[in-house]
RNA sequence: CGAGACGGCCGGAUGGCCGCGCGCAGCCGGGGGCAACCCCGCCUGCGUGAGGAAAGUCCGAGCUCCCCAGCGCAGGGUAGUGGGUAACACCCAUCCGCCGCGAGGCGAGGACCAGCGCCACAGUGACGAUGCCGGUGACUCGUUCGCCGGAGUGAAACGCGGCAAGCUCUACCCGGAGCAAGGCCAAAUAGGAGGGCGACUCCCGGUUCGCCGGGAAGACGUGCGCUGCACAGCCCUCGGGUCGGCCGCAUGAGCCGUCGGGCAACCGACGGCCUCAGAUGGAUGGCCAUCGUCGUGCCGCUUCGGCGGUGCGGCACAGAACUCGGCUUACAGGCCGUCUCGCUGA
RNA sequence: GCGCCCGUAGCUCAGCGGACCAGAGCAUGUGGCUUCGGACCACAGGGUCGGGGGUUCGAAUCCCUCCGGGCGCG
């Protein structure tokens, strides 16, 4: 998880915007080994119970495609509010689909990834 | 049986797999230390992990820092009386007023012969008004004055009324900020304070060993100026402070029981308990099964009140962030107790 | 964690205890004018004064409490 307001403040500057009905993503590639998640839930989805639902979705989201990240990126994942509604499914598959076309998922994404780095 | 009033309580249960925060224990790895040991990371096991409102932030406190000579003014708040409390605008009791057949409910309920202000419409007349009607008396006989009575209007009247959740007065209370308080540790860069150097070398002589006197070479980073000071520069030390980290940070006006005091709120004594989490981009989640419960479709049975089976859908309001005491607001469904009214039966 | 402001007709706003007080402009509708349209003129419809409670004879206005929206500080 992405914990210092650089990070973030990093991300809004240099990531690159993905976006979905449900979602939308920052991705930036890193020199970390590693892959970070950060998740902006605003006050325009609701109450806290309800952002609290959205984040611990997310959260398993991320954790079920855990194997399949390729390593080396900072990605920021904002809740758009039609995400409300939408059971673990439909999250799972609008966040598959925006890591694959921002290189992060390895199925699709291996080619285009090391060109910029 | 129906309708209702008040008070209290619960607010899904059990299990399986995967996952998260915190605590403890163990293992492994790394780092520091002479050592005892300490710190960090990973994994495993065990334990533990949201609420009655955690919410709104409307009041009151604890705690912390700042200001702290004392008092007053200004400003804000409260308002029958008595009690409870750490305190309160909260709670209890009671008086009064209003609402309800009743059980009960609601009430910021001090003072307008201290002053100022405002009283629409209606009404002859509305704030200290000659102006209405009737009766009666007086005389300088009038659109006069005095006395008695009066329907209607209106929230209020032929009366020096009403309104202070109008200004105000009276009594009492209130310093300011808030855990992003505050404390500790502590990079890089810049800036601050203090100290040192701020010329160096050589020769001779003296010495109380700190230096002093004379000479030579050479020439000051800058200014005055002449051999000292200031500034620049360099070095050292110190403190403030940002990033970051740690503490504050969870045993508390605590909870449960018994007894006693009190109409009650509540208080006291004794015994027991740690069951009441502790994150910091913020942990309690995902999938599923069975049961419970509500609605509904179908089938069967029925004494037409329902019962059984099966399928589908739902199970509220809402998420701790320094901690308590209240208030207010939101809320599917359910349980318990006391009481009132109506109908019926004995 | 604090502090402040706003909510009145579809929109932008007046109204600061009294029913000639619920209004103005724009917008909408109808009619007139015009060959038609625009502009203009006339008329009309439209409001739980964000919700609830209280004070008062009387509340959009005063007080309390919720709801919604916006802004500022650390």
């Amino acid at each position: 998880m992405l914990t210092h307001p650089q990070d973030f403040a990093a991300l809004q500057e240099r990531g690159t915007i993905r976006s979905h009905p449900l979602l939308a993503a920052r991705v930036m590639r890193t020199e970390l080994g590693i892959t970070r998640f950060g998740l902006a839930t605003g006050r325009a989805l609701g109450s806290a119970v309800v952002r609290n639902r959205v984040r611990r979705r997310l959260r398993e989201a991320i954790r079920s495609m855990q194997p399949m990240l390729q390593p080396g990126w900072d990605v920021l994942v904002i809740a758009r509010p039609a995400i409300v509604g939408a059971d673990l499914g439909a999250i799972g598959t609008a966040l598959r689909r925006l890591l694959a076309r921002g290189g992060v998922l390895a199925e699709h994404g291996g080619e285009m990834g090391l060109g910029q780095g």
